[in-house]
DNA sequence: AAAGGTTATCGTTATTCGACGATAAGACAT
DNA sequence: ATGTCTTATCGTCGAATAACGATAACCTTT
């Protein structure tokens, strides 16, 4: 009583008030997150992005990982749209999706 | 050996090869995504953004949640870095670390 | 000092992740 | 058809998440 601040908003100020973008973009997001929330994700992300490796095999030599392991996150990167798995003979070559990671960045950038 | 197509890199042109970023950086990005990983921790982040509410019961008033659940959710925001406490006598004030939303951002533009 | 309200922590439980080896599945070539 | 190469899946294990209720810790005010 005896400050003369308001008691209910102690640190924020009233100016700025934005709108609350709807529940699903948060679910959307935090699920396109989730695939780039891990380290080796974000490695093989970026390794298709540079174009230096595209199949299983090669990103598997670029990452101290077995294959096995790998093959899972790319499974995750497929689940989450940000990859996506074309096969060609007995390889599968894989490439980002720039849908799915424009989506992201949008998101992200407009969190 | 019959088709004309190389065999090494079947889908991935040689065009445009962007340098990798650092491992680092990977990290650095895993790290802040996982901080969003999360439905709930999106809405948390866009209260906070949105300053129509900062303190944690009020937060715990607009999610589906315990409070105990939401006061984890705050503390991983908060080793992120993404989100600062401030305490305001029996309360916290919990605000966005607009450093941390900036360095999220641009990791992940610059995926 | 004691009481009240607010937030953090503890302990528990069910579920999921992350990693690996082993093995299955699929596509070519012989 | 058989073998070979590549990738996906299975089973397992330890560790980490996510959720909750209960309780402790903290600051004010009386």
């Amino acid at each position: 009583m005896t400050k003369s601040k308001a008691r209910t908003k102690p640190c924020c100020d009233d100016t700025e008030r934005l709108p609350l973008p709807s529940d699903a973009t948060a679910e959307e997001l935090a699920s396109l997150a989730w695939a780039i929330a891990h380290p080796a994700r974000v490695r093989i992300v970026r390794l298709l992005m540079s174009r230096s490796a595209c199949v299983c095999g090669e990103i598997v030599e670029e990452m101290p990982l077995a294959q096995s392991t790998v093959s899972q996150h790319l499974k995750i990167l497929k689940e989450s749209g940000l990859v996506e798995g074309e096969v060609d003979g007995p390889r599968v070559c894989y490439c980002i999706n720039p849908t799915a990671l424009k989506k992201l960045k949008k998101l992200v950038a407009s969190i």
